[in-house]
DNA sequence: CTGTTAGCGCCTTCAA
DNA sequence: TTGAAGGCGCTAACAG
């Protein structure tokens, strides 16, 4: 009586809503039967399974995901990935990275931005473990992990992603950012330069540190100075860095090369020096798309962010299905320079 | 003595796999009064909901989300979101308005990435359905909508970007190509041009028949010929829009202007431009970043990619808190010249 | 204001 | 190879 009340006797409509309840009443069987099938479990009959995929596709039936990982206890392939923002090509080509790598395993991916602040990436996190994912990939907003390692804690690993773990032993991917800055600055002084002026990044971040030690350490190796007037490192975007190059190439002794600490610092940079008409040697961190449309060479320190994103879901992956307890891994992405 | 057991006596420690169980015995109270709390029903005594805090607090409880949605029937906040392209700054943009309108609508954003393969949607659409999501926008890999339409008649709401419906009625988000590909010509036209070349994209994609019927009509409108010679519309690539404008550039009667159908096949004609010193005009759909810097003048059709994504997430959100049956609806994105 | 009962859709366990 | 019973964590509906 219920039953052909909720199959709607015969009006067959395709509906989402249709239980296994429902299946099993089409085809004459028990929703066990129907679950069996439908998770691929040899021990049905080939008749029976195909009574029951005739049901499922009349019905339009498709299992409820919600239901079975309450059951299981299990998530069903839901990764997060918490970015600082995801206008930035950069960070859409790691998502990317992270989503070709969950679609090749069967995973979904739960996105969110920050905008590199703080709250909001301890709320999306709060969020995601309420929803019982597998594990996020963490692109963090700042160098604060506390919540990240609770979080791990609490059952759901995290990865981050171009920052190394604070205080945490979390699994991380990282670039080679001292030996990009390292390479890029020796490629200046091999050239005979040897009044180099760095345009840096907030040093609070690992990323920022870690490009401006790769400066400072090739020009002290060829024995140069790297006075605080040609380094800056308070950079917030491309028309700063503009001004803070035009300010240098305006010195009475100004720099003959600059290092651009990533492509944003660079683009102002280039802005000022095609300005002046100089030709100050300019290189930098991070490609960029029509690097190779300006009209003077350039050289980055390119890497691929695609690469960074499917690294860090391949450790999450790990993570989430290992059996026994597991150190951190770090993976660390090559940079190499590239010539326009 | 099974709650004892389960909140492990005296043990307490955080861990988010605590149920309403084990926070109500640990408060001494019942599951309902956790659970009315958790809402913000009122209906709970200033002391009793006191309780229920401190204990969810010291026992790092989170409440389940999926037997949550399980129970009550509806999904709670998850958002869809299909792509064709992640790692184009385009549909990145795109993703972050709708992960902007559906932040602050406290919802989160599953998003995929379908490459232009249509069983790619199909299947990440399936996916979708299962999980039982509010709704999905889709940016369609091609103009068959049939899965779409079907989605939605299941019961999942399912809103258009950047493409019309198709034999369906779904809400849809569009760009103004026609208008911004019209205005783009005239203006050639305007400065004396009458001998103007069109690169192009698919028609068989909307996008790509209305830029084109933009430039034929405007054309037209000024008694001019739009000869098969002077219009292309198999561009894959900047490589060959640099071919094939390097073709027109190098006929006995070349092209005094060029319009670009996107900005990939606006770079490839700056490019064979640049190669052969023409001065050649040009012009083309879509901004990019560091069009400013090239080394003529150049005019861009531009509109925002973010307000495509909100205005599409807010589309959803009408559709999916709808009360009566609905038309459906579509939102045009202004586009406007910005000239470099 | 609080608690009891029942069941969302599925899957684990056990019995046939 | 199949089915029946029961429960995952939560909340609607109904008592008190």
């Amino acid at each position: 009586m219920e039953i052909s009340d909720r199959t709607g006797a015969s009006i067959v409509q395709a509906n989402s809503s249709s239980t296994m309840r429902d299946v099993a009443a089409y085809a004459g069987l028990s929703p066990m039967t129907v679950s069996r099938t439908l998770r691929g479990d040899p021990a049905v009959s080939a008749e029976n399974r195909q009574k029951v995929l005739e049901a499922v596709s009349v019905l339009g039936y498709r299992r409820n995901e919600a239901a079975r990982s309450l059951r299981s206890g299990r998530s069903h392939g839901i990764v997060g990935l918490v970015v600082t923002n995801l206008a930035n090509p950069f960070y859409s080509q790691l998502a990317l990275g992270v989503e070709q790598f969950a679609a090749q395993h069967g995973q979904q991916v739960l996105i969110g931005n920050t905008a590199e602040n703080l709250d909001r990436e301890r709320e999306l996190l709060e969020d995601f473990a309420s929803r019982r994912i597998d594990g996020a990939v963490v692109v963090p907003a700042s160098d604060d992990h506390r919540h990240l390692r609770a979080t791990q804690a609490q059952g759901m690993p995290v990865v981050l992603a171009g920052a190394p773990p604070r205080r945490s032993s979390l699994d991380s991917v990282l670039v080679d950012d001292f030996g990009g800055a390292h390479e890029l600055t020796n490629q200046l002084i091999d050239a005979g330069h040897r009044h180099i002026a760095f345009l840096g990044l907030p040093t609070h971040l690992w990323t920022g540190a870690e490009r401006l030690r790769g400066f400072t350490t090739a020009m002290a190796a060829a024995g140069l100075d790297t006075p605080g007037a040609m380094v800056d490192h308070h950079i917030p975007d491309i028309a700063t860095a503009q001004q803070v190059t035009g300010e240098l190439l305006d010195r009475k002794n100004p720099p003959t090369a600059i290092v651009g600490g990533n492509n944003r610092n660079t683009m102002g940079a280039y802005r000022a020096i095609r300005q002046r008409a100089a030709d100050t040697a300019l290189v930098g961190f991070d490609d960029f798309e029509f690097a190779d449309l300006l009209d003077r060479s350039l050289t980055v320190a390119a890497y691929d962010p695609t690469e960074l994103g499917s690294s860090a879901a391949s450790l999450l992956h790990d993570r989430v299905h290992m059996t026994a307890p597991r150190r951190a891994r770090t993976i660390s992405i090559p940079v190499q320079l590239k010539h326009y």
